[in-house]
DNA sequence: TTGGAGTGTCAACAACACTGACATAAACTG
DNA sequence: CAGTTTATGTCAGTGTTGTTGACACTCCAA
């Protein structure tokens, strides 16, 4: 099956397209997503805090003020899973959730400086490793990188991320 | 902190490195990462089955006859827990596991007619994704993709992956 | 024969996701 | 104003996937 792209008919210029290569791709993030992940989990091992907690500081700080409706979501996740994690890091003091001004039925999210500063425990974590693979990649590697990604998210998720994007820009 | 790339101090030729680069290439594999598998979580959701599953799936139809120790080396998780979902692929007859004929004390896994069917199912969905992203980011942006990633995977992951892409080469 | 490797299994537990149901307050709508 | 919708929080239950720790069995190798 799959004859198009497993056989040389459609000719050598989408030879990257092969089952062959797509296999390796879907590895590579595999991997690659194990990389990303395993230092800050390795922090976070020690706390009382997982993977979630971590998604849910980075959204925070990366989008201060944001309401408790936008980063459920950013993250897609119920809110019941999400107040979960909220709870256990208000209670902590890593974040205090303020009631809307204009609409008082919102709740604007934001790092405290405990907050903050596990935040940039965990991002410098994972952005050394970033940065070193980007610089052993090069520019035009990480360029074509970010391109694939982004034309792999969903659409919700693509916006979402142009968002974060633009908004510090 | 972290003034070195944050500034302009080592030049234009490292902007590719800056913080803000950095969070945007997180983000996007979070995001990326969460499209990657959507498709067959839907798939899963309906049978019994996890992310779990599928991952040992994917590993013993790319390596057949590979052993239970092999798996786990690449998978990453602990054998119980790898067992639990062995257990009922086996049960469900998705898997085989053969006694070595060398080494009688491993175990040999293949996919039964079932499994390659369930197999490819998931992996269609997958590579469909990873297809369409591929196909709209062009040849040279898939060039970078696979750099960076394996640029960002720990060493005994890399290994893992070489030996997988170059068995199928 | 003894030690260790490869495997399987039991039990307990934790993190993180889900659904469903219900409560409250505020905002919007007719 | 009454009724509905929106935003949020919470309780209870469940499922998948991971973890440790312990123990047993088989079998290879020194």
């Amino acid at each position: 099956m799959d004859r198009r792209t497993s056989s040389a008919s459609t000719g050598e210029a989408l030879l990257f397209l092969t089952d062959e290569q797509l296999r390796q791709g879907i590895e590579a993030m595999f991997f690659a997503y194990r990389g990303f992940t395993a230092d800050p989990d390795r922090i976070l091992a020690d706390m009382a805090y997982g993977r979630a907690h971590h998604r849910a500081i980075h959204f925070i700080g990366r989008a201060p003020g944001t309401t408790v409706n936008n980063l459920l979501n950013i993250l897609g996740v119920t809110k019941q899973s999400l107040n979960r994690v909220l709870r256990t890091l208000i209670a902590d003091g890593l974040v205090e959730s303020k009631v809307g001004r204009q609409d008082k039925r919102e709740r604007h999210l934001n790092l405290t400086q405990a907050g903050r500063t596990l935040e940039q425990t965990l991002s410098d974590a994972q952005r050394a490793r970033m940065r070193a693979a980007f610089r052993d990649a090069g520019p035009e590697a990480v360029a074509g990188f970010r391109t694939v990604l982004e034309a792999m998210m969903d659409s919700e998720m693509r916006s979402s991320y142009g968002k974060l994007k633009d908004s510090t820009s």
